[in-house]
RNA sequence: GGUGGCGUACCCAAGUGGCCUAAGGGGGCGGUCUGCAAAACCGUUAUCAUGGGUUCAAAUCCCAUCGCCACCUCCA
């Protein structure tokens, strides 16, 4: 099987080459970080997330990098509203950040390059741009000249002329197009500055990009990826600016990822519609965030609500419940548990390899799910059985899933209590005190404790 | 107005020319197990927006219509 990519770029599934045997270079954008993330930002780490994972399963040694925009309008005007120092504020928001990647068991990135880091590669980047004429100065502030790049629009499928007539772009008397866009931008009093040849001021959203991928990758990388929200305009300007200097393509695959949705409309900071990272996780496990996003088509848009997390708590339980020790030692089944298993491996490949069908993937998962209950109820043990678990428990590996138990870490010392209970409700049961016996599991239930009698004594878990 | 994408059961969703009278999950209903539950298991719950067309064969390709979304301004 070879694996194959859905390219933004060609608008359709291409089979995955890389530029290096065995080596990928992979870039994804990240926040700019001026206040608290919200799930959005959560559903693209994880998307990339899956996509390392995957690659990194099928044996490729990823470099991963992913950038903070940490100087930009936002962040300045956030910090001058709250009397802080703008720097002092983006790392806040970074530190904020790498707490909740590790929360959502996001595998770190090979690096984390931001661009008051980049400074020196930015300004040297915006220099070979002016001197290649694809740039001019004009009072401190610098401009891509989008006419002189005849590839402009390749990515998102525009043409010059056609923007020109959506007049949706402000007029500025200083540019020489208003489809020209900043690089650089001169600072005014207050505000965060770095020296330049051109003026004391502050990289333009873009470039960053192009020069941390210029620096940490190289000239050439095989996948870039951010939300379909970056296609246009921040994508494109990093075609533009960083193949007007390399004069070579610049990423061979572009993937985005599509919208986590609230309320019908995209989630964003700017729509005042978001769900925090952070909220989120104080209610609800992190795979239950990873198996909503990993449910559908990591292109498409997922709307947020509810009911979709509570589908996401039960598929979540069901997965874990499949990993629960056997209750029997027979082993008449072990063929068919070892073919089960290869079988749900086969279909999660070929699945994956179908650019990252993660939704089909689980469905193999789910039928080895179903394999392993039915063979536990049939007494099933032993070797066989616990391979095909630890397939399971492999696979969903692969996929970033966890599968701890809830509350497993942190019983707060009501575990030898609860035992207790359950002791003497089974004395209760024994004598048929049946009513005892079930106000015992109700009022534990009320409680959060959730009992499950079975032909091996009475199990208990946080429910 | 331009660009890209979407419309599959009660809900989420995979499948993009024959293995599909359509995977998986959630929910519902019926059953097995259980003292009763829970969990689990078994069964059941769809001809793929609509209308044409291409083809021996279409959810899958083409055209039209309707509806929805994203981007075109900061955004993952």
């Amino acid at each position: 099987m070879t694996l194959t990519v859905y390219n933004t770029l060609t608008h359709q599934k291409e089979p995955f080459k890389t530029l290096e045997p065995g080596k990928v270079r992979l870039y994804v954008c990240g926040p700019t970080v001026y206040d608290d993330a919200h799930i959005g930002h959560a559903m693209s780490a994880l998307v990339f997330d899956v996509v390392r994972r995957y690659l990194e399963y099928r044996g490729y040694t990823v470099q991963h990098v992913q950038n903070f925009t940490d100087v930009d309008d936002k962040i300045i005007n956030r910090a001058n509203a709250q009397g802080r120092d703008p720097v002092a504020l983006a790392e806040q928001y970074i530190d904020a950040f790498h707490d909740h990647l590790r929360e959502l068991n996001v595998e770190p990135a090979t690096s984390y390059p931001r661009a008051t880091q980049t400074m020196d590669e930015i300004i040297a980047l915006i220099g070979a741009l002016v001197d290649r004429n694809s740039a001019y100065e004009v009072d401190g502030d610098v401009y891509f000249r989008v006419r002189n790049d005849p590839d402009y629009g390749k990515l998102s499928g525009r043409n010059v002329d056609d923007m020109r007539s959506g007049t949706r772009i402000a007029p500025d008397e200083r540019k020489d197009d208003p489809l020209d866009f900043a690089l650089w931008k001169k600072a005014k009093p207050g505000e965060p500055a770095w020296s330049s040849p051109w003026s004391e001021g502050r990289p333009g959203w873009h470039i960053e990009c192009s020069a941390m991928n210029l620096a940490t990758l190289g000239t050439q990388i095989d996948i870039h990826g951010g939300g379909n929200d970056l296609i246009f305009p921040h994508h494109e300007n990093e075609i533009a600016q960083t193949e007007s200097v390399t004069g070579e393509t610049f990423a061979r695959y572009w993937m985005h990822n599509g919208m986590l949705q609230l309320r019908g409309e995209k989630m964003s900071k700017s729509l005042g519609n978001i769900v925090r990272i952070k909220d989120f996780l104080a209610t609800h496990q992190a795979d239950v965030l990873r198996l909503m996003v990993l449910g559908s088509s990591y292109r498409a848009p997922l709307t947020y609500d509810e009911a979709l997390v509570a589908e996401n708590e039960r598929k979540l339980d069901r997965l874990r419940g499949a990993l629960k020790p056997a209750t029997g030692s027979a082993t008449d089944q072990e063929t068919m548990l070892a073919a089960a298993a290869e079988q749900a491996q086969g279909r999660f490949e070929a699945a994956m390899d179908d650019d990252f069908n993660s939704a089909g993937a689980l469905g193999a998962l789910f039928d080895l799910v179903r394999t392993l209950n039915s063979a536990r109820d049939a007494g099933q043990g032993g070797h066989a059985f616990e391979r095909a678990q630890a397939t399971l428990r492999d696979l969903a590996g692969v996929l970033g899933l966890q599968l701890v138990e809830d509350g497993e870490a942190d019983d707060h010392g009501a575990s030898p209590f609860i035992e207790l209970l359950i002791t003497t409700r089974t004395e209760l049961r024994k004598a048929k005190q049946w009513a005892l016996a079930d106000t015992v599991r109700k009022e534990l239930a009320e409680r959060g404790v959730v009992l499950e009698d079975g032909p091996q004594g009475t199990t208990w878990h946080w429910g």
